[in-house]
DNA sequence: TTTTATGTGCGCGGTCTCGAGCATCGGGTG
DNA sequence: CACCCGATGCTCGAGACCGCGCACATAAAA
């Protein structure tokens, strides 16, 4: 009947080194328990059995973690590489010691990603981006409260927009489901309002967006393209927009994408000669 | 027969499978993505040099994840066993369709992990709890803005506050760092305004607190003992204090540790081995 | 005490994985 | 056309991991 002791309080022990880590290998369990390698395994089948581990080759990862959002896990990878060089150039224009407002979405989060480990404060809707700067000490975050959109954890609402109404950040980083010759939109009327109270809580607005998104309208709009003072996009954009946005007053920062990750775009014989 | 264009799709493609899923073993991803194995791990060579995942025998793991909170990591699991007994006994008395206010903490944190998938309104200011809700439909998420503690990940400050004065809900959960005669202490003097400001939303407040608490103060006083409607504990709680929070009208629910998972309590008989 | 049960460590054979080397294919270059 | 080069797939020896059985130690039961 009674367990021994040491047993569960290293199985205790063990779990939580799993649980933090995520994953970890057997043979550093073994070191750090300081039991043998048949116990540990033995203590694996135990947990694997109960449900809360799962097994692998050489190792053990938690099955107890949090779910995942839709709109990071169903993405194609397109545009990624896209993203990625838009993000890198994006992060590139905010310098120390700024009060940076993120919004959701799969290109600011990229951004935020950057940002990690700057000395920022750092102002966020979107719980993903939250999670990044949450622990981490070199930077402040504000979170907006509110309703939580399940799909794409962004906090929206009176709640959200009323807070913001009483912040003032250096940069705003917005997202967009298309731009427009009538400025940007939004696929959420409720994130459509958000946005707004974002444009109006700062001093520089920058939009990242991928070429794909430039020509193409959502659901709804969310601000003309003169209260942009930048986009970052990347160079499949057509020059036609790109005058576009220069008549519009708006700056236009062209992200390059590196030969190292080039996906969608050509580049047939990928890095030595090219002709050029 | 097209040449690179292919291999960096399919990297595409397989760094969107491990991103998704956390791990791969490398015997899916042959399947999966229709290659040969050595492709695969040629590729998977080329991710780990990127920094984007890390391989393991027998399969590769996304590196590209979020930190961590410090407060749920470095957690000994002295009473963890005790807390999740505790947290299976406090999410059976909240009904479906209730509206609940999770408090952070370890303890409520493990509460929302029994509560994910049930069908209620969910207010949280942690943003780990708020992470378990934040994909699961079942449930509406609602989270408290204001400036995040990078420590233990939950909202504080005058926001939160504003937008919990203007919030009710059918059940609180609270924690706490301590429990003395003369209330309930926490050990983070803005989080006590916080927590008091959920007490006042409250149609009925639960403490969750695992035995080791009672008797212990802190920092500063939350509130008092009779303002709690019910408080539940595992079965290390003396008579005394029984009899104490009976005097103060509360109710006394306590949980048992399931005999598959006793850990710090009694047993003490037996703590000695090492061979010689 | 002896007996029994449980937990732990060690060793061995089998299976799986890893990394490197080699062959093939297809296209671009001179 | 001849050559080069990157990409892919296959093979194979070496090493890692797994599961099993056995031996030993300790605590509870007889």
């Amino acid at each position: 009947m009674v367990i021994s002791i040491q047993n569960h309080e290293r199985r205790g022990r063990l779990l939580d080194l799993i649980r933090v880590r995520g994953f970890a290998a057997l043979e550093e369990l073994v070191r750090e328990l300081g039991v043998s390698e048949s116990t540990v395994r033995r203590d694996l089948d135990a947990l694997e059995e109960q449900g809360t581990a799962k097994r692998t080759h050489g190792g053990v990862l938690y099955a107890g973690g949090m779910p995942r959002l839709a709109e990071f896990d169903e993405r194609q990878p397109a545009n990624w590489a896209a993203k990625r060089a838009i993000a890198a150039r994006a992060a590139e224009v905010i310098s120390d010691g700024e009060t940076v407002l993120l919004d959701g979405g799969t290109t600011t989060y990229e951004v935020a990603r950057l940002l990690v480990g700057r000395s920022l404060q750092v102002v966020t809707n979107s719980l993903p981006v939250a999670n990044l700067f949450a622990s981490e000490s070199r930077s402040d975050l504000v979170l907006l409260g509110g309703y939580v959109s399940p799909r794409t954890g962004v906090c929206l609402g009176p709640y959200a927009n009323e807070l913001l109404g009483r912040l003032h950040v250096t940069t705003t980083v917005l997202s967009a489901a298309g731009i427009a010759d009538e400025g940007l939109f939004n696929a959420h009327l409720l994130l459509a309002e958000t946005e707004q109270a974002m444009l109006r809580a700062a001093g520089r607005v920058i939009v990242v967006a991928d070429s794909s998104k430039f020509g193409r309208k959502s659901l709804t709009l969310v601000a003309p393209l003169a209260e942009i003072d930048a986009f970052v996009s990347d160079d499949g954009l057509t020059d036609d927009w790109k005058a576009r946005i220069s008549a519009a007053g708006s700056e236009l920062i062209i992200a390059v994408i590196p030969p190292e990750a080039e996906d969608d775009r050509d580049l047939r014989s990928s890095t030595r000669r090219r002709h050029a």
